[in-house]
DNA sequence: CTGAAAGCGCTTACAG
DNA sequence: CTGAAAGCGCTTACAG
């Protein structure tokens, strides 16, 4: 077991000092072309490669940007994290992946932990408890002391910083406007409870795109599912107690999960009824029938958010003028076989 | 914006030595109960942190660890990343997510940039060109130097170090068996090239188990699928030209799509044809029908292989001694809806 | 009880 | 052209 070289010991083999060896290995001009061929020849034998956390420490910045996502399931988010990667693996940056598992503890404790020097900035979509707890002040105190922070798809207007999201409530217009023009009139939603950002401005989009065709709103054909674990009975009673056209979802579990029931009850999709879902992710691909839906260009937010956070981290500070930017990305309709 | 606050600016604050104050910070019995209340809540006040990378240039480890996966796509690695996820930080470690999206490139890639410093040890799972390639001089060559690492599922006899896998050909021999116990005896088989230590492995099962049960191996029956992107024709011919019992599929992907070719062939699942797949995913679960499957139980493979290189970074230099260990983790199969 | 010094591995302004 | 020194932010053995 050889441990790794350093510029001491190669240095010290080589008989001159470190600044010259260092200096050599970065192509200085200062150094003769002599000592430099040396010392490269001699740091290639020993394979040597600078050790980056003495360069993190000397430049006080480690090349590393952390995401923080909610939870891995939603194929969504890892879309996201394939975008992110992307592009700052392109611009020599490492991505450090974190979970915060929807919980508000686990959040506070990443951040906490990589805010220190591990990490240059962050890139997050909040967890479900820290939406529900209105509490931002882990986010609010990184911020002030200089960290840049790039939020996606799950934010809030309670933090200035950079942002990307789509427009949800369009989105969520546009698809049941979709269904509505096939002629559908009794419409069901399957959403997450309020306080997911997300979840409540689909719901806006629905609730307008049935009031501007002049349809009542039946709040008997909306569920707001908020234990991802036993909604099943909910899609039961909902599917027995209406005699549906169709339903939109807003995200892929609920979408599939709705043709799994309506199988059970006999019913035909999208023969008897047509599904519209959210997040175009392998389970709405795979599915059987596969799932019309709204696509969110994961990749795409990730890309941007990347590079909006990139950018930040390496514009030079007198100039950086705390200029925040919310971008939204477009979004899809993906015909599937989910609708007539 | 307030810069994040160091021990020097303390010590000048409060006209001590940078000593005095690092000591205060860390309950040093040498200091008087005095300067080390007045430290502390001087600390405390401007909400001082310590910066890890200098701690980690001092201790010569970062407490992070790193897991590459292929890609996030199968969800069986998502559990694993659960799984490390949650070992690692009880243990107070950071887990940095890459991914090699199958390519040799950039798995070489991300360990040379990680394994000077950034990261103490490796949690991996071998890319698709690494096990075609057979090139692994990239792993050796940091192990060579001290850096642990730990493979999964997808590992190599080439490579000396701790390993945690399945008994693939064993799972694949029970699956098998199950359906033959069903009474099938035409039972085709979705694999994937041999290069795939696991592909090959469970084709072995496969035909292990038929020739165990007297079941001529008819080559017709296998596929072993390259291209993970337009296999659909493939399998339709299969169904088409053989009248299956049942198909085995070593991945969900496979078994699902399997699952919407027979629905539009007319072959009812698991009516006509049963179907078995291999990996507990969120597909094999939502699916309709659901599909039965050998659950791998990726969290416990990510926790052990934690534990393992984790017990490995934190034993002492002397009684290290180069002995690796295989551990093979339990599967089972459950069943769903897409088998009799 | 307090502090100066050395060191982790590197870079760079400065001196010679 | 080469090297000693200072510094990034910390810890700790040692001196006083």
């Amino acid at each position: 077991m050889r441990r790794k070289v350093t510029l001491k010991q190669i240095a010290k083999e080589l008989d001159v000092s470190i600044s010259t060896v260092s200096k050599s290995l970065r192509n200085s001009l200062e150094i003769s072309e002599d000592t430099r061929q040396k010392v490269q020849a001699f740091a290639k034998l020993y394979n040597y490669k600078p050790n980056n956390i003495a360069l993190s420490l000397k430049n006080r910045r480690s090349k590393t940007i952390c995401i923080i996502i909610p939870e891995i399931i939603h194929h969504f988010f890892a879309t996201v994290i394939s975008g992110v990667e992307k592009i700052a693996n392109e611009k020599g940056y490492n991505v450090l992946v974190c979970l915060s598992d929807e919980s508000f503890d686990k959040e506070v404790i990443n951040i906490e932990m990589l805010a220190n020097g591990t990490i240059d900035g962050f890139i997050m979509s909040l967890s479900k408890e820290t939406q529900q707890k209105r509490d931002f002040h882990h986010i609010s105190e990184v911020i002030s002391q200089g960290m840049p922070v790039v939020m996606f798809d799950r934010v809030t207007n309670d933090i200035l910083c950079d942002k990307v999201i789509i427009d949800d409530a369009l989105a969520a217009f546009n698809a049941t406007q979709f269904l509505i023009n096939k002629g559908f009139s009794k419409i069901g939603l399957l959403s997450t409870v309020d306080y997911v950002s997300v979840g409540k401005l689909r719901t806006e989009g629905y609730i307008n795109a049935l009031k501007t065709n002049d349809i009542v709103v039946n709040e008997n054909l909306i569920l707001k599912i908020e234990d991802t674990d036993n909604f099943e009975s909910q899609i039961v009673s909902l599917l027995e107690n209406n005699k549906l056209d169709a339903i939109f979802a807003v995200n892929e579990i609920f979408a599939v999960t709705a043709i799994k029931v309506a199988s059970k009850l006999g019913i035909k999709v999208p023969e008897d009824l047509s599904i519209i879902g959210f997040t175009d992710g392998i389970i709405s691909k795979y599915s059987s029938p596969s799932i019309t839906t709204v696509s969110q260009n994961g990749i795409k937010m990730g890309e941007k958010a990347a590079k909006m956070l990139i950018e930040k981290l390496e514009i030079e500070e007198e100039e950086y003028d705390e200029q925040y930017k919310t971008e939204v990305i477009e979004t899809e309709l993906v015909e599937r076989e989910s609708t007539l």
